[in-house]
DNA sequence: ACATTAAGTGATT
DNA sequence: AATCACTTAATGT
């Protein structure tokens, strides 16, 4: 008896490619978690028990500090994994950053103690674990680039256009002030940026609401 | 109508 | 690019 969220998540599988037998134990020993919008599921220095693979929604992973202050890194999104769990649970490590429900999620949530014994028996997993750290080292070397070469004007325009490519939608429902975290800046700074992308035409913004065009 | 939260602005460092 | 101090605009109760 199959679920519609199991039906999903097999033909997702499917989609990546994972061999049958590892699609069935996928099944078999994962649960589905439900997220909402807003919530932590990770903060840095917690042990990662759990390999997330993201069915819907979406996922943003930041560093902090002790202070409150944090830098997006990276989004994780449907299909994907957060390659940084992986590294934690194979390592025993604990996580260096934080994860939050940037989008309400169902994430399938596949026990760590599995990951081992896959990526030996399934050549797909591991294709799939190894493709997952590169994409999240590329994601994350242009954040890194963003922040040392980059002034805040640019650093803004590529956080816009980062966030339409992760949520496929040109429509960004954040404040300055939400925005102004996530690059670690200023709120004033931000409204002055924004102010001058929607005098040369590259935004539209409303309260709350930027628009890409 | 009033309070609260978001965004805009000039001056200063 | 950040901070301060303040204004104006939008939204919730």
């Amino acid at each position: 008896m199959l679920h519609t969220h199991q039906i999903r998540l097999k033909s997702l599988l499917k989609e990546k490619g994972f061999e049958e037998s590892l699609i069935e134990e996928i099944l078999t020993c994962g649960r589905l978690k439900k997220a909402k919008k807003g919530a932590y599921l990770l903060s840095s220095g917690m042990k990662v028990a759990y390999l997330p693979f993201i069915l819907s929604g979406r996922l943003r992973a930041y560093r902090g500090d002790d202070e409150g202050h944090e830098i997006t890194l990276f989004y994780t999104g449907r299909g994907e994994t957060c390659s940084f769990a992986i590294n934690s649970i194979i390592n025993q490590t604990p996580s260096g950053i934080g994860s939050i429900v940037e989008q309400s999620a169902e994430i399938w949530m596949i026990p760590g103690t599995k990951v081992d014994a896959w990526i030996v028996k399934y050549p797909n997993f591991r294709k799939f674990i190894f493709q997952s750290t590169n994409d999240k080292v590329d994601d994350l070397l242009s954040t890194f680039d963003s922040i040392s070469f980059m002034k805040m004007g640019d650093r803004l325009y590529k956080y816009l256009l980062d966030l339409k490519h992760a949520s496929g939608s040109s429509t960004i429902t954040k404040s300055h002030q939400q925005i102004a975290i996530e690059l670690n800046t200023s709120r004033v700074v931000i409204s002055r940026l924004m102010k001058h992308l929607s005098a040369t035409r590259q935004i539209r913004q409303q309260r709350n609401r930027v628009e890409l065009l």
